[in-house]
Parts: structure tokens; sequence; C-alpha cells
RNA sequence: GUGGAUGUAGCUCAGCUGGUAGAGCCCCGGAUUGUGACUCCGGUGGUCGCAGGUUCAAAACCUGUCAUCCACCCCA
């Protein structure tokens, strides 16, 4: 294939077949997201580029698309929603209904390396609460999360929660000076792929010592803890145990309960029993770290237990990110579904998927001479004015068979037929094409068996 | 940005130590002029990713380049 019919990297077609797929799970989602509430919004994909690089981190600001318009503007194509988010906010916090939830469906860039599960242009969807400092709004985000995946059939998942704060404690209590936080947490955050080793030896590279990561490791060590509450109970014990400067040891123990807050709100909702709220899907790890620099409190994760794919959707926490674009400081927190890696695992988990859905279109109409073709075209109209989606066959020269074979590949379930016979009696002969069964009805009647 | 693998028909792939391309599926037509999944017959389709180089001769060897995949990095 030359260069030039070649999507650009990190970029690709959708066929129609796969289109059918995303519409249903974006819609998926949007439901999800109304019926908590949320409004939508929408914003410009790009902006300044100054904008979006604030306090995301080099690394992630590297991956900015960026490019000059003609006026010498120096603007990038956003990579998230959250900066822009925040623009957004500032730009319009008068308007604005507040605690304000919204959310935001739409294609996002970044310039990678591309990879299964990674591309350069890509649908996140997003959920957004600006006005809160509360932890319910961590569990109504997860709990949303939960309902969308649930609906989704996305199976075998969990979701893994940690928070800013302890992590910030645990760093001091080990020992790692403030300035080597990033990079230590950067290779703690590897720890399940690089082992035990790798991450001491990033930590020496970095000037870190081993001793910091033993007690970091043994500040942690929570293999007997019997559940997440267990746990989080047991890392404040020694948290305040360890911590001597007093506002860490403060800022800690409020990460602490921040998540036991949303742990027990996960019960409440669920009537403390469903397997969404105890630590089958809800999973506390103290190792979650998560780049993004402008997360301040509660992060999260979730990602499919059966499948690597890394995480599908993930958030958290980012208070007073407001701020920076100049509106009142104000509790903030989100979360972003990654639709392509959603619709990865599905077709993943069921590989015949993309060949077993039926099309929007409810019925194809065929005639078989110029002389039904007035008829056909006034059965056509019946059918749409009653809400059936209805394709009519658009060949001057209609062969039956080729057409029940168009409709049959189009994944089109049923097939009007008319002839002479049909238009005589005003009516059709509705064909089946799963059952291969053929009745002689009327519009109006077709209408009603296959609405 | 770094390292590795791959790139032949719409799809999945074959093509030996260099001798100017093949199969299956798909698609199209017919057997079957008011009926699609099966069967049979016939047919279309490839500047071998692209550009150079070596050679009498390159899909094959060399170099570069682009794309895909994998591992880093990072992340949805």
């Amino acid at each position: 294939m030359s260069k030039l019919v070649q999507p650009p990297k990190g970029t690709k077609d959708f066929l129609p077949e796969e289109m059918i797929l995303r519409r249903r799970v974006i819609e998926t989602i949007r439901e999800c997201f109304v019926l908590y509430g949320f409004v939508e919004i929408d914003s410009p994909v790009f902006e300044y580029f100054e904008l979006l690089s604030r306090k995301c981190g080099s690394e992630v600001e590297k991956e900015i698309y960026v490019f000059e318009d003609k006026a010498k503007r120096k603007l990038g194509l956003r990579f998230e929603f959250t900066s822009p988010l925040g623009r957004y906010y500032a730009t319009n916090a008068e308007k604005l209904t507040k605690p304000f939830k919204r959310y935001i469906i739409g294609k996002v860039y970044r310039y990678e390396n591309t990879q299964a599960g990674r591309y350069r242009e890509f649908y996140q969807a997003d959920a957004d609460i600006i006005g809160s400092y509360s932890m319910n709004v961590e569990s109504e985000l997860i709990d949303l999360a939960v309902f969308a995946l649930d609906k989704l059939g996305m199976g075998n998942y969990e979701i893994i929660i940690n928070n800013r704060k302890i992590l910030d404690g645990i760093i001091n209590a080990a020992g790692i000076d403030e300035s080597k936080k990033d990079a230590a947490l950067r290779a703690l955050d590897k720890t399940a792929k690089i082992g035990e080793s790798g991450v001491i030896k990033e930590f020496q590279e970095n000037g870190i010592g081993e001793e910091n990561y033993r007690s970091f490791m043994r500040i942690i060590d929570l293999d007997h803890a019997t559940d997440n509450a267990n746990k989080l109970s047991i890392l404040k014990e020694r948290l305040i145990a360890e911590l001597k400067d007093e506002s860490f040891k403060q800022k800690a123990a409020e990460g602490i309960e921040e998540l036991s807050s949303i742990i027990q709100n996960g019960k409440a909702v669920n009537g403390g029993t469903d397997a969404h709220s105890d630590a089958d899907v809800i999973k506390f790890d103290p190792l979650l770290v998560r780049g993004l620099g402008y997360y301040t409190g509660p992060i999260f994760e979730i990602k499919s237990k059966d499948l690597s794919i890394g995480s599908f959707a993930a958030g958290g926490r980012y208070d007073n990110l407001v701020e920076l674009y100049g509106a009142r400081p104000e509790g903030a927190c989100g979360i972003s579904f990654g639709v392509e890696r959603i619709i990865d695992i599905i077709m993943q988990k069921n590989t015949g998927i993309l060949q077993s859905v039926s099309s929007p279109v409810k019925i194809y109409i065929v005639y078989l001479t110029e002389k039904e073709k007035p008829y056909a075209y006034k059965t056509a109209k019946i059918l749409r004015s009653n809400g059936i989606s209805a394709e009519i066959c658009v060949s001057s020269e209609p062969n039956i068979g080729k057409e029940i074979k168009y409709a049959d590949r189009k994944k089109i379930e049923y097939v009007a037929i008319i002839g002479e016979r049909e238009a005589a009696e005003q009516k059709l002969t509705l064909k089946n094409l799963k059952t291969r069964e053929e009745t002689v009805v009327s519009a109006e009647e077709t209408a009603e068996v296959i609405k």
C-alpha cells in the first residue's frame, strides 16, 4: 500500500461494522453519564499550547501535538480533558451551576509511539465534578464507573485506588527527599513490572538508597491484612508512629480517612454486600501512582483482570487546579474512560462480536419492476413514519436474488418483497432473513411486527 | 525518543541456495429471469510497503525510509 493511502501513524479508519459497535459503547457510556446527572459540554479540540502544558509534567508535554497557526499562535491539540476543563471552568464560572457536573466525549491526541491499545488519536469519555471537596464525589464517580462497565459487559475488572496524600506520607516516612519524590514514585509504580531489584536499581540511579526502598516496602507490607479497611487502619497506625513532621502526619491521616470513606460509601450504596464495594473489585494499592502532575488526593485506575491491555479508565482528585486558570480554588475530581481500550477488551472477550452486530437498519425493501416502484416508495414512507429504519433498493434493474444477498450482507434482519401480487393487494411479502419465514402483510402490520 | 520483529491479492498466508509471483477465503458472473448461507463452473484482482544500490537477472541480498507489532518510556 502506498504511503498516501494509509491513514497517518497512530490513526485509523473505521468500517461500518466497527462503527456500530463504537456507537453502542459510546452511547452506553453517555446514557450512564446522564443517568448520574452529568450535563454535556464541548470545547475546542485545540487550545493554546501554554495552557495545555501547565502542570501536566514534562513527559506529558512531549506528547502534545504542537503547531502554529497562520498568525503564529502556538497551539496544541488536547491530550486529555482536564486542562481544557480547567480553562472552560475559569472562562464560564459565573454562568455555571455549582457543583459543576459535566461530561464530554470526544477525540484526544497524543504524540507517542503506537502499540496495541495505544493510538495517537483516540476517544475519551470524561465525567468530572468541580466544586466539592467531599469524598461523595469519588464514590459517585466510582459507582458510575461500575454501573457503566457492567452495562458494557466488561466482566472481570478491578478498581485500584490510592491517595497522593498517603504516598507523600510514606515517601517522607521512608526518608526519601522531597526533591526525589517523583523519581521514587515513578520507580515504585513499576514494581509489578520490573520487580524489587529493578526498583532498587532505579532508586540508586536517582540517588535514592536501597534502605529507603526497604523502609517504604516495610511500611506498605500489608499482606496479612484481611481487607481494605484493615489495610488502611494498619497503615494509618504505622504512619502516625513513624512520621515526625506534623503536617505530613496530618495529611497522611487525612488521605487514609478519605479512602476509608470511599470504601464505606461503596458499601452503603450497595447494601454492604455487593462485591463491587469489597476487596474483590475495589482494591487499595499503595503502589498505584499515576503520572499526571496535578493529582492531589485519591487516584484510581480500572483494569481488566483477565487481559493485560493497561487500564481502560482512570481518574482522581485535582483540587484547586482551576486556580491555575484564574478561577477561585475549588475541589475537583474526575474519571476518564478510554473508548478504544474498552472496545479492544470487548472484542477480545467476544471475538465474533463484529460479525454478530446487526444493522441498525431494520428492513430492506425490494420491488420487482418499475410498475411497483411508486407503491414500494409509499411503503418505505409508511415504515419510516412509524419509526422503522428502512432502506429501499436503488438499483434501476432490481434482481431479487442479489438484493436479498445485499440485505443479508448488511445484516439487515427483514426484507420486504413487493411484486405484482403484493402491489395489487396493497401488501408486501415480509421475509425474515434469519428464520427464512415469509408472511404477506400490510405496511402498517409490518411496522407493528418488527418494531 | 531508544531497542527488536514484521511488511507479498480486499483478508490469512506460501514463495527453497537470487531466474521477473501462488493457494485458500472474499468479490464478480453463470448454472437458478419472484428469493441470500450449500454445491458446481468460469472470471477480476499484486509497480511483492516505498526509494535507491549490488547483479545479466531482486519479492529474495545491501542501505535508507515509511507503516504495523513487541519491549522500554509513558499512558486511556
